[in-house]
DNA sequence: TGCATATACCAATTATTGATGGATTGAAAA
DNA sequence: TTTTCAATCCATCAATAATTGGTATATGCA
């Protein structure tokens, strides 16, 4: 009898190795970045604004919950989830906090809810439209991140270029900009100054990994 | 600028809330429990071989993760999950830990893979054969398990009363026994006692809650 | 070959969490 | 009202995790 219990006991603490993972802020400011893609350590720490040794010691218990895997090209270490099912349970756990947590709503609405913002829900109508082109789809993230995978229809201005290339976009219909995901605030930043140059723009909050669960 | 990263923080930190219910072993096993239904403190802790103390310390925390809800009835708390989508979190949780994890999934085989056992996937055709008939769906949970949801076509006998009960399953026809999800020994005990009395008897891994996300 | 760079590994320190025993609350039963 | 039972709260101690600095390793380049 004692035996079924440490047995029992063996598995759920498997399963806590996995829920450890994404009990840290900072792990999951990681895995988000994942989500859109390999990215060395550097890469990694800067965008998180993590040192680079935090960072390692961070994405050491990634890969020891086998989450992630490495890979060497030249002098650096690319890392990457181990499967989609990763980035899909980061949204999954992000999506739970934001109906639970009331904590949680409000300070998002803080950064996507700027007087006069929308956020767009309906993804059905969000690509017919897209697809005619009533409406630009704006993929506001680095490029790299954009060419690993986008949005059906989206263009990419990285919100660096934005300022230099928002010729390119057109004044006469609506700009739909997205980024990461809801805690992520290119896309803000995006909307507002497209807003202040003119533009009809709307933030998207759903980012790739999120877009993805959706479809699924 | 500096803003701004201390808003993003603040967010990564509130999911992280919810990343940490899911941390330890000891709140896993109490989240499984609560997937079969309301529960008091003290049921919780007898099924759990935690001790009362420390049950309700890792409630409070669920609860202070607005995962559950309390409500006092007479002289007992009854603990039961605030959402669907917290069993659901659960239930892709331990999917994610059985994919990556070989230690999770070489500890699963010993006790859902004895000698002979076998595992029943296939969910489709499991419901048609139940629907005519021709398996018999055991449930062998206790009975308010039971009573608050189940399996399509399931039929309930704890497995305290099994051995009494014997008489009461065809022996011409498989039987199909399930409890509480993989994790869970009922099951696999109840697997092993029908066998030995000559019965078809196979172990099937879903419990409702594994069952409910599988169908979505 | 030697040097620079990217990252991992190790040790020490601090912060957080888990577990346990004792005292407390709130409702029900005597 | 007093007693009992279920459950919580609080204080403490032990265990674990986060962070930082120092050092080691592997690769590419001069």
């Amino acid at each position: 009898m004692k035996d079924a219990r440490k047995i029992k006991n063996l598995l759920y603490e498997q399963v806590a190795r996995i829920g450890k993972v994404f009990s840290s802020s900072k792990r999951l400011e990681l895995i988000e970045l994942l989500c859109q893609g390999e990215k060395t350590v550097e890469t990694l720490a800067r965008e998180t604004a993590i040192s680079v040794k935090l960072t390692s010691s961070h994405l050491r218990e990634l890969r020891m919950a086998h989450l992630v895997e490495t890979e060497r090209r030249g002098k650096n270490i690319y890392y990457r989830l181990a499967d989609k099912s990763v980035a899909d349970l980061w949204v999954q756990i992000h999506t739970l906090a934001e109906e639970r947590l009331i904590e949680l709503q409000l300070a998002l609405q803080k950064i996507a809810m700027q007087p006069g913002d929308l956020v767009a829900n309906d993804r059905d109508s969000l690509i017919k439209a897209a697809r005619k082109g009533e409406i630009v789809v704006l993929d506001v993230r680095p490029s790299e991140e954009y060419l690993n995978a986008h949005l059906p229809f989206a263009r990419s201005i990285p919100l660096e270029e934005l300022r230099q290339r928002l010729a390119e976009l057109p004044k006469d219909r609506s700009i739909v900009a997205y980024c990461r995901g809801p805690y992520c605030l290119l896309a803000a930043d995006a909307v507002a100054l497209l807003k202040q140059e003119g533009y009809a723009a709307i933030h998207l909050r759903d980012g790739v990994a999120e877009w993805a669960v959706a479809r699924a």
